[in-house]
Formats: C-alpha cells, structure tokens, sequence
DNA sequence: TTCGTCGTAACAATTACTGTTACGACCAAG
DNA sequence: CTTGGTCGTAACAGTAATTGTTACGACGAA
C-alpha cells in the first residue's frame, strides 16, 4: 500500500497554525509552515486549499496575509483532517470487472465490501478518537 | 490513498482456489484463475508467490501442475493475507524530517505515530474477524 | 504604487501497481 | 528421453498518485 503523508503533514499545519495563534499572532504563512514541515510553501498552500475547502481553516491574502484556524484545536479531529484530504477508501475491488460466469467472481465484490466497510468504520471511529488538541498536548509534552 | 485490489485479488485467489479443491481437484493454475480474476496470469502468480513465502499456498511444477492451499479456509484471516502483501502501514509520517529547531516539528512524529498505531491495530482487529471461509460463505449466499 | 502573500497552472521526479511478453526451469506422461 | 503444460521471474511500458519546484497572476494592506 502506498504510504501517504497527506494526513501527518495535515495535522502538523494545523497544528503549528493553532499554536502559532495562540502566541498572539493573527496569522501563519505557507512559508513559515513549510519551514517547520521541511517541505516547499507551495505543498503547503495546496494542502491547505483542501481544508479551506472542508471548513477547517481560512486564508487572508495580499501583504501580512497568511493562514488561520477556523474553529479551535479541540474542535477538529484527525477524522475532520481525514475526510478532508483523503480522496478513496483504504482498499479497492477489482480493477476490470471479475469473471460473470463464475460463483466466485460474481460474489466476491459484495463479500469484500462488506468487509472493507467494516475496516473504513473502524478505522474512522480511531481517527474520530483524536482532536488536534490532544495532538498538540502531545507535542508539548515531547518536548 | 492509493486504493490497492492487492488485497481483493489475494482474497479472490486464495477462495477460487480452496472451492476448487472442495470440489475435488487437485490444483489450480494460475490461467484459471486469472480467467476468474479477469488479468493477466503472471499478475496471479506473482501474487501467489509472495502468499507462499507466507505459507498460505503452495505451487507445484510441470505438467498438470498449479496451485493448492496449504491450510483450510477457515485457517486463514483476512489479516494473514493482509501481512502477506501489504508492505508498509496504511499512514506515514513526513518523508523529509520536520525541522528540529521548531516545538511540533520535533513532537509531531512521536504523537501522531501513537495514533497511527492504534488505527493500524484496529485495522487489523477487523481483517482478523473475517476468514477465508466467511467469505466463500458470503460469496456462495449471494449467487 | 509597492510589496508580500496567496492561487494555481505546469512540469519533472519518484514510487507503486498493473498488464504484457518472453523464456528458462521443471516434471508428469507417453 | 522427448513432449507439452505449467510455474518462476526478468524486463518493460502504461497508469496513477504524490511530491517538489518554478513561474506568474491576483489580491490587498501600507
């Protein structure tokens, strides 16, 4: 399975941005952030288009402008920060439609869905489990 | 994500394979069920391979030679395919290492690995409640 | 008007999976 | 011991997603 990032890279800029505001600033650039990710400003900005999208955060633009957090830390969680970002399920079915002629390939679609429905829901109600604010808590604590 | 059929193309084998040999033939090849699968044979085959080196199947050579199941279907869980083939967790963390100058670039790794953790744990919970027999069941029910 | 920032298109590089061809290795059958 | 069917595996192209990068227009506060 491909690994994938999006989600961990997510969670860090919100994150930064919620810890960043509380410090008393008004607002994060994509440069800022991608400097504490490692990563170039435009990944960032892309990423970040998602969450607007979702509700999530917000962008200001022209000079001092940047990104913020459009309800607080506690308020999100890492499912939030998943269904923005995550186009697909985690496992897929047959690429070319299975052998109609036979028992196996006309039943093993629905028997796997069944499954992977059950694997999606655990897998969200895991993700739902977490806000960023226990992520930053975390954070703090490491360090 | 990248949606993977890796899983729903091992399951698929594997089942075509044990109904096969409870009807009372000894092998199957590779050819028969990727006519099932509707691919390519060589993709069944090297899927086998890596469920072999797993000890789930097992191949003989020459003449009227093919593939059997080395235990029962009710023997094998979704998850024991799962660990067959899959190579790496469903999320990663940051390809290039956060900036260890900032508080979240260093406290991001360990904090979101706890939670991918604790997904990957309930991912496997539910792949591990399903059999290989579940699913001929299933299948057989549905045609 | 200027300058800093976002918005987004465009492109290359990387990675993984899939599909396909090809050919050698193996072994039962005759 | 030859034949033919099957696996084992390398090689390559095509597809797709992600990432990194450059570039430039749009926007808006100062």
């Amino acid at each position: 399975m491909s690994a994938n990032s999006r989600l961990t890279i997510a969670a860090h800029a919100l994150t930064w941005i919620g810890l960043y505001q509380r410090r008393g600033h008004e607002v994060a650039t994509s440069e800022q952030i991608a400097t504490s990710v490692n990563t170039n400003p435009v990944v960032i900005r892309r990423l970040l288009a998602e969450l607007r999208k979702a509700g999530l955060a917000d962008s200001q633009r022209g000079a001092g402008a940047g990104w913020m957090l459009v309800r607080d830390l506690a308020a999100i969680t890492l499912l939030d920060v998943y269904e923005a970002i995550e186009p697909g399920p985690v496992f897929a079915l047959h690429r070319a439609t299975p052998d109609p002629e036979c028992v196996v390939g006309r039943g093993i679609g629905p028997a796997m869905t069944a499954v992977y429905d059950e694997v999606e829901a655990a897998l969200r109600r895991e993700l739902a489990g977490t806000t960023l604010e226990d992520v930053l808590r975390d954070v703090l604590n490491a360090a």
